[in-house]
DNA sequence: CGTGACATGTACTGATCGGTACATGTATGG
DNA sequence: CCATACATGTACCGATCAGTACATGTCACG
């Protein structure tokens, strides 16, 4: 298998987990999507959780580029920065291929916190959050640890909730929840 | 089957597809934990999908007497009610048998928003969210909805990131979000 | 004790699971 | 033109999936 079919793989096993769930999706469907043969597959992954941790690093990878190195463009100013993560958030769940948090999902479906594929869900989500508190100590924030963290829990509510209800309104109310927490904290 | 048999088989099969989930969760897991014939189990539901209704039921009635009630008793002033769901939400976090939240994962492995299960779900998630806004209008919020809304996510917010991050400190720092916002709404 | 009615357990179904042995390419070096 | 090496596909493995046919209780009523 050439690298770039490798890296097929993973994009097409990425886009059914996502859609489909983990242990819903079976190798034999991923040979259907990919017309990749099953022994072409079990060369590079060892093991059906070790392609799993392969989407999920590529998702990581993803959606760190999009969302921290995105909002930084966009805006210079760290208490904007905080602000400017909820329109992107906005943007995603509103942007029709939406589908939930493929981590919050991986941990629904592999609940040992000792599993691989919950760990490296704990990272992506340490990382983001890290990312906030930088923010928030960056805009002098009273407590930045806190604001940052409730910032978070912010956009994992909303992502919860546009996946359980449906529409965009909770990005909505969690920009507006984030306008009022952060003008409370900073100085 | 008694009637009680039938009762136990839906808490046993409850504790099993919350700790283990429900793809992961086989028919025959069921008989060796429960100690039920898989003919018996098959009487009272015609497929495994009518009885992961059944306990998520069962769940949704348990958790809204918990927390509706409960909260209603511990506090007759609809923004002290507000505060004191955060505190019950703590208790829950800290107590040891945490495990996120049932119908959050319940519609992780159930994507599909006209699947019975996923749309289960969703009421359970607009029962709780309209008791929260109940109380915000009662409290003479000045946007009941948008309030209400908001304490939603950060609930939403704070177990999602308990069950990925271990710990209950996402619970404090939601109440103390929650504060910040309830204090912001009232007149 | 005998018999009908219903609850229960055993033992199975075809389908699908993750994973693999082995045959069949196919490309490269002599 | 052949031989070697490796990539790929086919066809299968035992285990387990949800679900069921059928035999074996067990109990109420005669």
């Amino acid at each position: 298998m050439t690298a770039s079919k490798k890296e097929e793989l993973i994009d097409k096993a990425l886009e059914v987990f996502y859609r489909e769930g983990f242990h819903a999706t079976g190798m034999d469907r991923l040979v259907a999507v990919t017309g990749i043969s099953k022994t072409s597959m079990y060369k590079h992954f060892k093991t059906k959780e070790d392609l799993i941790l392969a989407t999920l690093e590529r998702r990581h990878t993803y959606l760190k580029t999009l969302i921290i190195d995105r909002t930084n463009e966009v805006a210079a100013d760290p208490a904007t920065r905080l602000i400017a993560a909820f329109d992107s958030l906005k943007e995603w769940i509103a942007g029709g291929r939406f589908q939930s948090c493929m981590f919050i999902k991986a941990s629904s479906e592999f609940q040992d916190p000792s599993h691989p594929i919950h760990k490296i869900s704990a990272d992506h989500k340490r990382t983001l959050q890290d990312y906030f508190v930088a923010q928030a100590k960056a805009a002098n924030a009273r407590n930045p640890e806190q604001l940052g963290h409730q910032l978070m829990l912010l956009q994992e509510g909303a992502i919860v909730t546009a996946h359980l209800q449906g529409g965009s309104e909770a990005a909505d109310d969690a920009k507006a929840a984030a306008e009022v927490l952060i003008a409370a904290a900073l100085p």
